[in-house]
DNA sequence: TATGAATGAGTGTTCATTCAT
DNA sequence: GATGAATGAACACTCATTCAT
């Protein structure tokens, strides 16, 4: 039975990440229910409000990122691990979720969803510091700047419709920027 | 009369500016009213519809845009036209409206919005031209590029909490990256 | 201005006319304050209230009513009276306004109306006497009876989609069984 | 559960039934909520939209109306049959709803509402034929002339207030029009 | 424990009616 | 006297959340 709840809370995340990408958080808790193939109370018994389901949600995207991205920090080449680093966030950050209007809704975010973008900050922190150490990388460049730029191209890609060329190549005058001594 | 609807149609605008950029599109048209301080017939009979209302929201704000940026290719100094043009629409673009949840609701958007986007859009190719043709911009940038990359940190300032300077220092990386010969 | 006045008042009835036979009562005054080519406030300035310019529009076709019927009750020849009177009730009260829908939603209608009907109904009796005491119609017929019919007839030809060959056989149906003897 | 809805289902069409009676579909959702003694929501999920609980409405109506007539096409006596068909058609389809009102609002009536309405049309004919075959009703009288006279008589007395007595007289005029040959 | 029916507060929208010009 | 803008109460409908089974 406990194996039944557990795939049954992983159904209804993958769900709501699907309805969520689509519709922003104004998609409805049971269509997240209908596509996952469980009761609407269900769902309520796993996630207590549309708001919890909603972080947990973003949660797991975060989890997801953090996973590509820490990684990265140990790269050889750090040069090539910025580069890699900036492809791959802003490309899987823009999976689906429209982390734009569903973070922007609450105020100011829970301290769990906080916290795990201080994490990913922190991934992003260490293979900016070991480029700017090997002297591939200005050193006036902050890890706000850069991490700004990064959620504002994975947001923006996440919501319009962008075609990977022109994301493509958003991502290398960042990247020259931000390596240009 | 006709004076006094006039000024209740800014009034209401206004308000929904405000409003749509506190909560997004699913702000309420009643608040809306509430701030203008008309009756919620009134904002009916200005604007048949809340989407109405929404998109005229929308084009007021572009509107606004192509006005500060539309003088920029004139100048003179091209190198600096680029960098004052970022500036001013990543800027005022970010006044306040959620530009990102509101104009990524209707699947796509209507006529009129994404004419006044062209046009914006142009402004921004006439001074990427411009600096181009003087050799103070790499060639191998394109308007989409550039325009994704004003966009993205326009929408994502107005959304997120972020400080002058972060922008600032990430506005500079672009234009770095932009200028880079 | 008296005669602009008066000009209005008709115009707007007639439009009433029109906007409440094609949707019942449910038609807004605005849309018959356009079809009239005035303002709203025109409509209200003459008829107080919806419901007054409601029961003014059916007063109106009352008042068409009776004059057709009240000179059949002279005629020479009874059994033909009859048959004229019924097609002629049927046939024009029929013509649009939606009595039925109207006239129910007011519980029970107001004196006026119910003055109008009622010298409408002693139109109908007078025929009816007439064929009575000529021997042409069965004399365990009353006027309520009668008028009951030539209602239902008239509300439901309004209503329904009816051929006029269907109506004209249905009053015969009731032309027979008032005469047989 | 399963009973409690269906127990709902009815009372909420129990409630439809009278409202809609009293004041034609403009009779507002709530009000039917407040008398079958539910919330508004529950309304809502049982019958998608309004014009949906007004068509089913309609539809138990017409069914219980072929319920009764269906049987008479069978009886011994098609004279008789003919009396009882129009006494009961006349006087249980008079029960309440305003079908007039009701049914000529939606411009043409939806599929299962005319099938419905041809059905009972089919009871009327089989009846009317029976008569006429065995020589007790004109030959001449169409069912599209009965049916026409029975649902204007239904309908006139649904909405106007007539007594029982005058109706059994207008009832018999249509009946003496019929037979007579 | 999972279900789905029920709930009521809230939203967009309409309309009869009033008021300032 | 005529206009049309403004009003708020009402309505159809949706949705997060609770409850009975």
């Amino acid at each position: 039975m406990r194996r039944d709840a557990q795939q049954n809370r992983e159904r209804i995340l993958a769900a709501a990440e699907a309805v969520f990408a689509e519709q922003g958080s104004a998609g409805s808790t049971e269509e997240v229910a209908r596509r996952a193939g469980v009761g609407i109370a269900t769902v309520f018994r796993h996630f207590p409000t549309k708001q919890a389901l909603v972080e947990e949600t973003l949660l797991m995207h975060f989890e997801r990122l953090i996973a590509v991205a820490s990684p990265l920090a140990e790269t050889e080449d750090p040069a090539d691990a910025l580069g890699r680093l900036l492809g791959v966030l802003i490309q899987t950050g823009a999976t689906k979720v429209t982390l734009a209007s569903v973070a922007a809704e609450g105020r100011d975010p829970p301290a769990r969803i906080r916290r795990a973008s201080a994490e990913l900050e922190e991934a992003v922190a260490a293979v900016l510091r070991t480029a700017q150490e090997a002297g591939v990388a200005r050193s006036s460049v902050t890890v706000d700047q850069l991490y700004l730029l990064v959620r504002a191209l994975a947001q923006v890609s996440a919501t319009d419709r962008v075609t990977k060329a022109t994301l493509r190549g958003a991502t290398d005058i960042i990247l020259t920027g931000v390596k240009q001594i």
